[in-house]
DNA sequence: GTCTTTACAAAATCCGGCTTTGTGTAAAGC
DNA sequence: GCTTTACACAAAGCCGGATTTTGTAAAGAC
């Protein structure tokens, strides 16, 4: 990825937090960007194309810090424990998922983890998948994908509607379903 | 609850998964159940508070429906598995509820099991709780709340974003919790 | 007593037409 | 590879007035 590339999804992201996927004008972007808003298009040939790469790329910063901290830990469930924390405490302190879950800009962007989440979803169950390969060989794959996919949805069902300790929680489950 | 409320809760539920919330309006319900338009503000005093109470109603209907489920079955396990079919049956089934699934009318229902989905949510995980506290009595209590917060959470979220059987993964993991 | 009819003020929505803004494409230049 | 300039077209905003809808109230009917 080049910078500019990086600097325009960075002032994309930024603007979608503050006025929604609606209120998102290529020129702003551009102008944030420093550059034209003639490159804006070389790069993302229209707006829906632009924030869809948003939307990607920020999943894949999820994605990369939940691997961190999954690879970080000598214990593993301890390593999902922290993932998850990461991503309940990431989703509340950057803008653009903050926005959406705290239901500001919620009505055009809930969309891309609800109703047409299934991206979204199993890339992030393949990685959690990955790590249980990993560290639990013998659980069998069809199990696993289970698993994967069953703490996946749990933690997003907590950022949806968040209650209690939700790492606990589960890492709770998980445990219980590799026991 | 009279027949005239009865009436009028259905005659909202039918305009608004056919118009949205924004697209309902108070005469088309009076007509519909055929009263005066008088009646319906006798009845809830304005349109949101019937619009909450059509939710409310709604919920209720789909509780009923998880609690026979779950004790006409004689194996509790398969009760779950009937009730969970039930839900995602009826989701599909019921005009309002599938026009808000489907995304047609998503925008402004969809906070309803999301964003402010608590009471929602913790009224379906009582349903359960009280089945797990009569089939597995040796479950703790705060082992029990878990089960049955994770196994609504786990529906739900089958709801918003189906994948393969979904009544049968949620009893693979209910029963991995109880065991 | 419950529902209907009628009436009414205030707010929201709709409209047609006009203006402004924003999108998307293209070409020439540095 | 990015900028500047230019342009056609679509979308969005504005506006003043008509219309609809909401919410409240009182009087009447069954």
């Amino acid at each position: 990825m080049t910078d500019l590339t990086r600097a325009l999804l960075d002032a994309a992201a930024d603007l979608l937090a503050a006025h929604g996927s609606r209120g998102l004008r290529m020129v702003d972007v551009a102008t944030r960007a420093g550059v034209s808003r003639q490159t804006v298009y070389n790069e993302f040939g229209n707006k829906e194309t632009l924030v869809r790469a948003v939307a990607l790329d920020k999943t894949g910063q999820f994605l990369a810090g939940v691997h961190d901290r999954l690879t970080a830990a000598a214990d593993p469930l301890e390593g999902l424990r922290a993932a998850v924390e990461f991503v309940l405490d990431q989703a509340a302190r950057d803008p653009l998922p903050h926005s959406v879950f705290s239901g500001a800009n919620a009505e055009d962007m809930l969309p891309f983890i609800t109703t047409r989440g299934h991206e979204i979803l199993s890339a992030a169950a393949e990685v959690f998948a990955a790590h249980v390969a990993a560290h639990w060989p013998h659980v069998p794959e069809d199990h696993r994908a289970l698993v994967a996919q069953t703490t996946v949805r749990l933690v997003v069902s907590h950022l949806l509607t968040p209650s209690g300790d939700a790492p606990a929680m589960v890492v709770a489950v998980t445990r219980a379903l590799l026991a």
